[in-house]
DNA sequence: AGAACTTGCAACAATGATGATGCAAGTAGA
DNA sequence: TCTACTTGCATCATCATTGTTGCAAGTTCT
């Protein structure tokens, strides 16, 4: 028989110990999936401390469990985001403040943030809207001379993530030292402008 | 019965014929794996227009397959370090060298070249070596003035390896323009140096 | 030409993952 | 307390993938 509430189908209230092995399980999911992106749902449900049958009774199937997992952090990004206010704050703060913010979220939700072409619509129209606002910021980073001009901002970008991303990896120290490493690699780099 | 020659095992004489299937194979098992690293041996089979028997009969297992990718790619990559005299070349025009080198092999290897951590430990050794080859690099560089002193060298390498792995997925241009880039960014980063 | 090798095809076994369900015991909440 | 919900367990069906093998037809190389 179906079962009352699944997480994949509807959002309505829901017990609170159901509510909380859902928690449990998500939270399982990624700390396995970020190992092994191809762990079994067998896997999952051991880490999470759960029998494979109450995962499957929460999530109709492993592609449900993902998508929930890639909309659960993609909300937790957005949110993350927002906070730092890239689109008001000056340029170089506002690049501070996101970096911060977003390796909050990334540290524990590695994985589930690389899902950013999910099935769900919402997640990647909420990833590309970041992608936007983070054009939009290094726009006006240009403007004010804090990025080079005759940098291809597509590039720029890309280097951003990827720096974010191995920042997250390397988990080596807190948020703000990571996020200050990050910037002042991305403006900087590594050398000294000697023999360029 | 047993194959004659498969080439998990062993590396004797092939006939001409079996030779270009097995580079086949591996052709089409990285244009496959690098796009779905979850792709069965029967869509790598497909993709080389091989049957899938075939497969199975030059390499044991799935996992005997990548063994051979990495293996393949591995040494491609160490001649492509190789190639450039890292250790003996002044640091600047190493670095432009390496990269733009390592760029040519990982455009056409990407996913054979991130199995450093293959079952095979002449791999992981080769991985391990240019790993430290690298460090020496960055080493004389920061002696020369090129690379800050102030830099953690372990993050200078692994921004270094991002930047080369961005680039290779970007494809935007020949090695050589990519390495520019690459370089470039690595060691000025993409701001100006103003408000810093 | 002849031996040895290689390939595709069809068929098969083994395995592991996925997903569903009925039931009994336990828990949340009114 | 009483009801509805939730969980673990055991079990089952299904399915996809992996890996093997025999055979016939074609190829390489000598």
């Amino acid at each position: 028989m179906p079962y009352p509430v699944r997480v994949s189908e509807t959002t309505r209230a829901m017990r609170a110990d159901a509510a909380r092995t859902v928690r449990t399980i998500l939270e399982a999911a990624e700390r396995v999936l970020s190992r092994n992106p191809a762990a079994s749902m067998e896997q999952i449900a051991e880490a999470a401390g759960v029998a494979r049958t109450t995962v499957h009774r929460r999530f109709a199937s492993r592609e449900a469990l993902v998508d929930a997992m890639a909309a659960w952090a993609t909300r937790r990004f957005a949110e993350a985001v927002d906070s730092a206010n890239p689109d008001t704050t000056p340029p170089l703060v506002a690049l501070y403040q996101v970096t911060a913010s977003v390796l909050r979220v990334k540290l524990d939700w590695g994985f589930a943030m690389s899902l950013a072409l999910s099935s769900d619509p919402e997640v990647a129209r909420v990833h590309a809207d970041v992608r936007e606002r983070c054009d939009r910021l290094f726009s006006r980073a240009q403007a004010t001379g804090v990025l080079r001009a005759d940098v291809d901002p597509g590039w720029a970008r890309q280097v951003y993530y990827a720096l974010i991303h191995e920042a997250a990896q390397s988990r080596d120290g807190d948020p703000d030292a990571l996020a200050a490493r990050v910037v002042d690699t991305l403006l900087r780099g590594v050398g000294t402008g000697q023999g360029l």
